[in-house]
DNA sequence: ATAAATTATTTACCCGAGTAAATAATTTGA
DNA sequence: TCAAATTATTTACTCGGGTAAATAATTTAT
């Protein structure tokens, strides 16, 4: 393959007796030259496998054929889910797909935009922590790199967001456990992280009151992204005191619902829909594992194949056109009932 | 922050009153100038927020202070959380942790492989797929950058290898089970894409035979990354069908045992140890979802933390040496029973 | 205090490409 | 077939830094 190593462009060039801004071209789009010189060139890489230098390459570019993709938590099986299917988007738009983690953390989403911001990305799409991300320096950034945000809106932020309709989805279920038993009561943290979970509280009271019920909210303690954790031990604490107020508990994520079926279980609750199930729980965001959780899990799905698809079309068309949308776009995607076990 | 806007070292030098290769090294190493001049540049830096061009930088060097981290599959929250860990102390050396997934494919951890190469890692933290890895390839890379294996392990390629030791974290589970009830039959996938997998199989059978028991084998198809779908959907297939020789199961890994147990759920076949449970079901990880898992599940617990921290050092000390291992390093770790409800 | 040794800074040149303008080759049209 | 129009290639210059060698500033030793 490499007989005598070629190290640049230059050399290459003396290989194929081209010039090396005609190589330079071939490499940024190979039918940008001549069948012929092609032919020579490809005749070249074949006996002596040489790639350009990406430094040297991206140095005097605008910016590079890297698209940044943040997401708050790969730890979370939903965002490395939703990061995997975007990243293959990209890939296939012959972009280099470039996945940071925020790690929940604000100071590493700044610092996520930070080394991005240097590596002069052609866009990026941001799924910001939520309500203590750091939204000037965010906006900042976005003034700065063609940005798309998704999953949570931070406001005006952004060329566009694509997210799901918690209202809808939250309506949707809640409508569902009335009609199949008794009204829920909504399992919370007390002060999410998460704006999402802000817009599902809300939508939770709201459909309650259009339904003619009282909502109740069951709000804990707990700042850490260990929801299962959190939906353990404060469920616990939850089932074994005071009497709830329904034998139905609609959670404002899976991970919480995760949490909170496995303190049932260990409190001896049977949960599920049968005569001899004393409680109903259900999620929101059906999350991959909810399917093999016992009893699999009662929730709703986003729809976050929509979700990625518009994400990445969108960027894709801001940076081939090189302007920025006059108005932000929000879009909100519908959730869809996914009936198991558990409600 | 940022007055005149200052775009490269010439203009910061300008503006310091100092040469340009003074700020070079200055960034380098901020003690390797005069404190005088530092304070200088640290001055200027305070009022015009300037980086240096990341590809400029990287143009010249041999290598970068990027550390390659290779993962076969983000999805599965185990790889997330051990890759979580080792960016952290990636991080806390001074150095850029890349993170990259391989997806379960080995084109993909290939074309990893070939993306790093380009952009010049001071060296790369490789957990290969495994038996489909393309060895030849892998040892080709790693003949060039330092590369230090972890989790599964690839005869002869890269500096080290860290991972568990299966033998020890088998025979622990398996004395278990057999102490405290029937001995166990042993669920797998027939043909497992990762290495680790067969050598669990063969130290359970050479841990039935060396107390006394007859192995049995519970082999099923699949050969996708879905191991909680082909535990569920073998897994009700062998509950359903013919008597086990046992009502005891040890799967090779977690992820097969979550789908089991969601199969015995969903077959009205109780799991634990209690008088009333008929079934019980043990796995192999500590997978981070383990715990939550209805009843919460028995499992080896690999020692994470003991394989980022050597994996870790190793690549450090490769790269600050600037030498390879005379000879290759294999490090096996124990496991440790973790005792839940499920067995 | 001064010469020698040491450390820091600057000068000068290099790296591996991208890109605009100039030139050459090819295609088109009459 | 030949000039005009078009397309491809080359020339010449740029980008933002790294780095070795030369020089200057400090420190140390006497």
């Amino acid at each position: 393959m490499s007989n005598p190593r070629i190290k640049n462009m230059e050399e290459l060039a003396a290989v194929c007796g081209i010039s090396r801004p005609s190589i330079s071209k071939y490499f940024n789009d190979p039918d940008s030259v001549r069948q012929s010189t092609r032919e020579k060139i490809e005749a070249a890489l074949r006996k002596h496998d040489y790639r350009p230098n990406i430094y040297a390459i991206n140095q005097n570019r605008r910016h590079t054929k890297d698209i940044g993709l943040v997401v708050p938590n790969l730890t979370d099986p939903f965002f490395a889910g939703i990061a995997r299917t975007i990243e293959r988007l990209i890939i296939e738009a012959g972009y280099n797909p470039l996945l940071l983690s925020s790690h929940g953390g604000e100071e590493h989403e700044i610092s996520n935009l930070d080394s991005l911001r240097s590596i002069k990305p052609a866009g990026v799409l941001l799924a910001p922590i939520g309500r203590v991300s750091l939204n000037e320096r965010i906006a900042e950034f976005a003034s700065e790199v063609p940005t798309v945000l998704f999953d949570a809106n931070l406001e005006d932020i952004g060329e566009a967001f694509f997210g799901s309709d918690n209202q809808q989805s939250i309506n949707l279920i809640v409508d569902y456990l009335c009609r199949s038993g008794e009204p829920p009561v909504f399992f919370e943290m007390k002060t999410p992280i998460n704006p999402n979970a802000y817009k599902r509280r809300a939508s939770y009271i709201a459909a309650m009151e259009r339904l003619g019920h009282e909502p109740d909210l069951i709000q804990v303690d707990g700042r850490s992204w260990d929801f299962e954790e959190i939906g353990f031990c404060e469920g616990s604490r939850i089932l074994t005191g005071k009497q709830l107020s329904s034998n139905t508990i609609l959670c404002s994520n899976d991970r919480l619902a995760i949490g909170l079926l496995s303190a049932a279980f260990e409190n001896g609750i049977k949960v599920g829909l049968g005569a001899e199930a004393s409680l109903r729980i259900a999620g929101h965001d059906d999350h991959p594992f909810s399917r093999f959780i016992c009893p699999s899990l009662t929730t709703v799905a986003q729809d976050y194949d929509a979700i990625a698809e518009n994400s990445v079309e969108t960027i894709l068309s801001l940076i081939s056109s090189g302007e920025r949308l006059k108005t932000r776009k929000e879009t909100y995607f519908e959730g869809s009932l996914v009936m198991r076990g558990s409600a």
